[in-house]
DNA sequence: ACCCAGGGTCATA
DNA sequence: TATGACCATGGG
């Protein structure tokens, strides 16, 4: 049993993901700020008043925009984002985050850096996490970056391939290193379109269970569940 | 009524 | 370095 071969049988179970779900680069930064600790439909609803400027019905203005969240009062910012949750800490991350991105001349101007230089950049800012910055990495700016998350860990470990108590930084080293392996020499496209699958194969996996058997302690992200093995 | 969700920061030892 | 408190909504 090898990554490879677990990607591969995700893959033919649900298919090609073609990740991530949103219009954007800069609405796939939102989301996954937006997404910490906190269900996707959740999220939808979030990024949709957003894209709506919080009216109901048109016209709409967006406000989906580095430039309106930086002006946006953080109260007002709270209520447009208030169903995903931590609605306080996420609008003070999201204007800190796009004050930054603006500061640093937008999408084009940081996709002219290197991928370590970029990805250092994502970490130094505060409210994103190794897991944010990686998801930006990947879907935003289609970096070869693999995307750990909790369920990554939680299938892994339960499959007994890593140990429980690995970081995150090991475990994605060793994801990137051994999930293709010495099978091909591939470019970094080949890189990103494998690592976006994987990690969305794996969430699609994670809901499609729990929404089988919902908190059922029986699909491998609780116990003991044999499709991957 | 409980459990969980595509985390991260900060204070403390 | 490692643990704990905290943030908060919505669906099963």
């Amino acid at each position: 049993m090898t990554l490879f071969s677990i990607y591969q049988k995700l893959f033919a179970q649900y298919g090609p993901q073609q990740w991530w779900p949103a219009d954007t680069p800069f609405e796939v930064m939102v989301g996954a700020i937006l997404t910490q600790n906190t269900a996707w439909t959740n999220v939808e609803k979030s990024i949709a008043q957003l894209k709506r400027g919080g009216h109901m019905c048109p016209p709409y203005e967006s406000l989906l925009t580095p430039g309106a969240i930086d002006q946006l009062p953080h109260e007002q910012l709270g209520e447009l984002i208030h169903a995903s949750g931590y609605f306080n800490v996420k609008a003070t991350r999201l204007k800190n985050f796009c004050h930054w991105y603006l500061e640093q001349g937008g999408f084009d101007a940081l996709n002219r850096l290197d991928t370590a230089s970029l990805r250092r950049h994502l970490l130094s800012v505060n409210g994103v996490g190794p897991e944010t910055a990686d998801d930006m990495m990947l879907y935003a700016f289609n970096r070869p970056i693999f995307v750990v998350d909790a369920y990554t860990r939680r299938i892994f470990s339960r499959l007994g391939i890593v140990d429980d108590a690995i970081k995150y930084e090991p475990l994605r080293e060793r994801f990137e290193l051994e999930f293709i392996g010495k099978r091909k020499r591939m470019n970094d496209d080949e890189h990103v379109a494998h690592y976006n699958e994987y990690h969305a194969l794996i969430v699609v996996h994670a809901k499609d269970v729990c929404r089988t058997k919902p908190q059922c302690g029986q699909c491998c992200l609780r116990r003991q569940c044999d499709f991957l093995k």
